[in-house]
RNA sequence: GGUGCCAUAGCCAAGUGGUAAGGCCAGGGUCUGCAAAACCCUCAUCCCCCAGUUCAAAUCUGGGUGGCACCUCCA
């Protein structure tokens, strides 16, 4: 398997530290609101690396972090006037809801920055002891030029960075470039106690220390956001590998942008949604489905237009799996002993209510194997996790399904041949494996099934006596609880969509 | 100023040396009591422009044009 790593700025091939085993760390958010659309982007993908991973074979183990302590979770929990805990539990709560709905598994941990204070100061510690930080004033500060290989993951050189320096530098600071690992409390905020006094860690040692807690001192992976590059990721891999003396993490992995309506999503314009807002006009899915129809790594812009494209086409795949499983469902009524020979698929008492389905031997179609559609998917997969190219497959699947059943329902008429149970069984199988690599088709149904088959039932009954009037009323009726009907010639199959 | 990215059909989007995937939309057809839905088929002689390398380029090289991002808390 390939992966791009920042670092290189190359696809390479990628080899876990321990054989069959994967160690990958990703930053999680800050939980001081609802996460928005630009947030689940990494949470999507990189959860879907991890999902291919374990896929593959490998035993992974996933950190995500929570933040929950720096300038805004102060700000906010104050304005509600609610402790550090108890706004940050809030949020935390509402990322369940969101990541369920996305089909986000939890991490193996998800540890709290506020947690992990004692790992935290340990790193501090050891940084000023090995003097690659130092203290005023109840801050202490990472001392940039100690590390030699700083800039090696984007790639800047420190003199550029000083002099595109766009920020007033604090004076105490001994060098434009340090950053914060620990910073003095100031009145009424959160604090810890620490050998520098109250105080608070600075954002970007919580991840190398949580980071080294749970996952040792070389990971395999670190992703996150393409502005984490700098400096976030940077000043991670200065405080971890200047602490360890070991290689952070050996491959970088960075998603790509969103964009709204072609602009940029930022505060200042206002045009930014969460997830949330998403979610009032189409489903989850839709958007978990958006985010995986480009690579991860290109920009990708966002509109309602784009959106609804996005659930129409996955909509494609749902009508396939709910398709597949009519005609499973019909075909289990059919006794065995026909199945079996296909003799009496024309008797018409079978017809009645059943598919008819030849024996396995004596249709082409069984022979057909769906297998080249599982290695295509590896294949594009282990190019740098090209989803864009694993839905394409999945795409091709449902056509080659739907066009098998085609062909076979036009058989029906003369040679009895259709689909048998088994071939139905095998591509059903398929589809949801590879989908649910991808996260996909994880919606199910309702209880409104039981009420929907009884009002069918009352309709074929009128179908049959030929009182169009009824039958139309009853569809009529289905239809307004958003119920539509296919009559096919397996039997009345239904969907309760188009959803969102 | 520094560092990168991108430009493929009406829209979205893969493909990075061997003769243009996939989705949406649209058009045609099949099925059906009627219908709806669904399904099938069709839909880029060509990949921003120019020059070059090559038997062969959307894919490599050089130049140009256009768009974007990061360098500041931000996924």
């Amino acid at each position: 398997m390939k992966l791009y790593n920042t670092l290189s700025r190359t696809k390479e091939e990628f080899v876990p530290i321990e054989p069959g085993k994967v160690r990958m760390y990703s930053c999680g958010p800050t939980v001081y609101n609802f996460f928005h659309i630009g947030n689940a982007r990494p949470f999507i993908v990189f959860d879907t690396l991890r999902r291919y991973l374990e896929y593959r074979g490998y035993s992974v183990k996933f950190v995500q972090n929570f933040t929950d302590i720096d300038d805004r979770m102060i700000q906010f929990s104050r304005n509600e006037g609610l402790t550090l805990k108890e706004f940050a539990d809030r949020y935390i709560a509402e990322y369940w809801k969101d990541a369920e709905g996305l089909g986000i598994h939890p991490a193996t941990v998800h540890p709290r920055a506020t947690e992990s204070i004692p790992e935290i100061i340990a790193l501090i510690e050891t940084l000023v002891a090995k003097g690659h930080a130092y203290e005023i004033d109840g801050d202490v500060y990472f001392s940039t030029r100690s590390f030699d290989g700083y800039g090696k993951l984007s790639h800047y050189n420190l003199e550029e960075l000083e002099s595109g320096a766009r920020i007033d530098v604090d004076e105490r600071k001994r060098d434009a470039v340090d950053f914060a690992l620990w910073k003095a409390q100031k009145p009424d905020e959160p604090a810890w106690d620490s050998p520098w006094g109250m105080g608070r860690p600075g954002w970007h040692i919580e991840c190398s220390a949580m980071a080294n807690q749970h996952l040792g001192e070389t990971i395999d992976i670190h992703s996150g956001g393409l502005d984490l590059i700098f400096p976030h990721h940077e000043n991670e891999i200065a405080q971890s590998e200047a602490a360890s003396g070991e290689p952070f993490a050996r491959y970088w992995l960075h998603n790509g942008f969103i964009n709204i309506n072609n602009e940029k999503m930022s505060k200042s314009l206002n045009n930014f949604f969460t997830v949330r807002d998403i979610v009032q006009k189409y489903d989850y899915e839709v958007i978990r489905f958006f985010m995986l129809s480009a690579h991860y790594r290109s920009p990708i812009n966002f509109s309602d237009d784009l959106l609804e494209a996005a659930r129409n086409g996955l909509d494609r795949l749902y009508e396939c799996r709910d398709n597949l499983r009519f005609l499973l469902e019909k075909a289990v009524d059919i006794p065995e002993t026909l199945s079996e020979t296909g003799l009496e698929a024309n008797s018409a008492a079978v017809l009645e209510n059943t598919v008819s389905f030849a024996s396995d031997t004596t249709n082409i179609v069984e022979t057909s194997d769906f297998s080249v559609y599982r290695e295509r998917f590896i294949a594009v997969m282990d190019d740098d996790v090209n989803t864009a190219d694993g839905v394409a497959v999945l795409f091709d699947l449902v056509r080659d399904i739907n066009t098998r059943i085609a062909e076979s329902r036009k058989q029906a008429s003369t040679e009895s041949g259709t689909v048998s149970p088994k071939v139905l069984k095998k591509a059903l199988e398929i589809l949801m494996e590879l989908s649910s690599v991808l996260g996909l088709l994880a919606r199910e149904g309702d209880a409104l099934a039981v009420e929907v088959e009884a009002l069918i039932t009352q309709r074929q009954t009128a179908r049959k006596e030929k009182n169009w009037a009824e039958s139309d009323r009853i569809r009529d009726k289905l239809k307004e609880m958003g119920i539509e009907l296919q009559d096919t010639p397996q039997g009345v199959k239904w969907s309760a969509g188009p959803a969102k």
